[in-house]
RNA sequence: GGCUCGGUAGCUCAGUUGGUAGAGCAGCGGAUUGAAAAUCCGCGUGUCGGUGGUUCGAUUCCGCCCCGAGCCA
């Protein structure tokens, strides 16, 4: 029996009241945020990711929020090298780090690791995406499967993003991705990991529970939000940051290519894809503690699981 | 009240010169290694508005009825 020290992880799809468990977590436990979230990174992009008001972060502060500015990217890579310093830290004053949000590949990349391969290289993406735009991603995969036949054999013709990605890892390291992937990073995550999932048990009251939050995002001003955005930094509609749900469809609104009631329909049904999807990943992750999250009183039916695995008491 | 055009998948519509039908979107399932709120893959039975008639056979042709839009009174 190792004695490793104890982390939580608290995940759901979006709109499932991971924050609000947080949140009284925090404040009943000693346990540090840090969020998992590659939207709630960006500086000034508050109504639209549904990020913490300021409020709730003085009393319940997270770590990983407002890091970057929207002109820049982050990682699954980056998640993993900052949040394995931050539990250190956290570990080292006497706390439990308790990782909550919603992007599930920065949990699989934190617990599983990472394989050693390049780091983007925004240059050479820039010189592919011309060479995509010219001769199709068709003539990119053939390109690849001269160079890395099996990676090709495994992403299909029309993955714009992973073919992309597998050319510039090989043009970067002159390996092809399917060697370099198999020298898995060895060190497994040193904590003795609690994952705990919130999730609907009715998708349609999620869903009911999505659109009244985008209607609300509206009202709240994410159109105002964008348009701040855009005085203040110079904002490209490809970049990570603006095509986070919402704010990829609210810039669709302000170039006049969609109108407001398809923002509307659109925005929900975008948020709505995006749950779908982070219930997947959450079917495939192994050892998680499924809890309902349209119960009432969740904050304590959790808060029972730490105790249980004890957690919280001084 | 008369005439015209519509009524087909949750939505927008295509189509069947008569052999019971298919796209996009939505939805559902899946993949996921430095962009992941991204990127990509798979899944299409629905009283073809209702009812009578013609026909071996009607969603398709004809009659009547219902609903919607428009024009004329």
């Amino acid at each position: 029996m190792s004695k490793l020290p104890p982390a939580i992880f608290l995940m759901g799809p979006t709109a499932s009241g991971k924050t609000g468990v947080a949140v009284e977590l925090v404040q009943r436990y000693p346990v540090e945020l840090i969020s998992v979230d590659s939207a709630l990174v960006f500086r000034d992009m508050d109504i639209g990711t549904a990020k913490p008001d300021a409020a709730t972060l003085t009393k319940a502060p997270h770590h990983l929020i407002d890091i970057i500015s929207p002109t820049e990217a982050y990682s699954a890579a980056a998640f993993r090298k900052d949040a394995l310093r931050l539990m250190a830290d956290i570990t080292a004053r006497g706390k439990v780090p308790l990782l909550v949000g919603g992007t599930m590949l920065y949990y699989k990349a934190l617990r599983e690791g990472l394989s050693p391969l390049p780091q983007a290289d925004a240059a050479l993406r820039e010189q592919l995406d011309a060479e995509i735009a010219e001769h199709g991603i068709e003539r990119l995969h053939a390109r690849l499967a001269e160079v890395d036949a099996a990676t090709a054999a495994r992403l299909h013709s029309t993955d714009t993003q992973r073919i992309q990605r597998a050319m510039e890892i090989f043009l970067v390291s002159g390996k092809p991705m399917s060697e370099l992937i198999q020298q898995q990073e060895q060190e497994p995550l040193p904590y003795d990991v609690l994952p705990i999932a919130l999730l609907p048990s009715d998708r349609a009251v999620l869903h009911q529970r999505i659109a009244v939050r985008f209607e609300q995002m509206l009202k709240d001003g994410l159109l105002d939000e964008l348009k701040r955005l855009r005085q203040k930094y110079p904002l490209h509609r490809d970049m990570t940051s603006m095509r986070c749900v919402g704010y990829r469809q609210a810039w669709e609104f302000q170039e006049g290519e969609i109108s407001e009631s398809e923002l509307l329909e659109k925005g929900i049904a975008a948020t709505r894809q995006l749950a779908k999807r982070q219930l997947t990943w959450l079917r495939s992750t192994p050892d998680i503690i499924e809890l309902d999250c349209l119960q009432s009183q969740l904050a304590d039916k959790v808060a029972s699981i730490l105790g249980s695995h004890g957690i919280g008491v001084p």
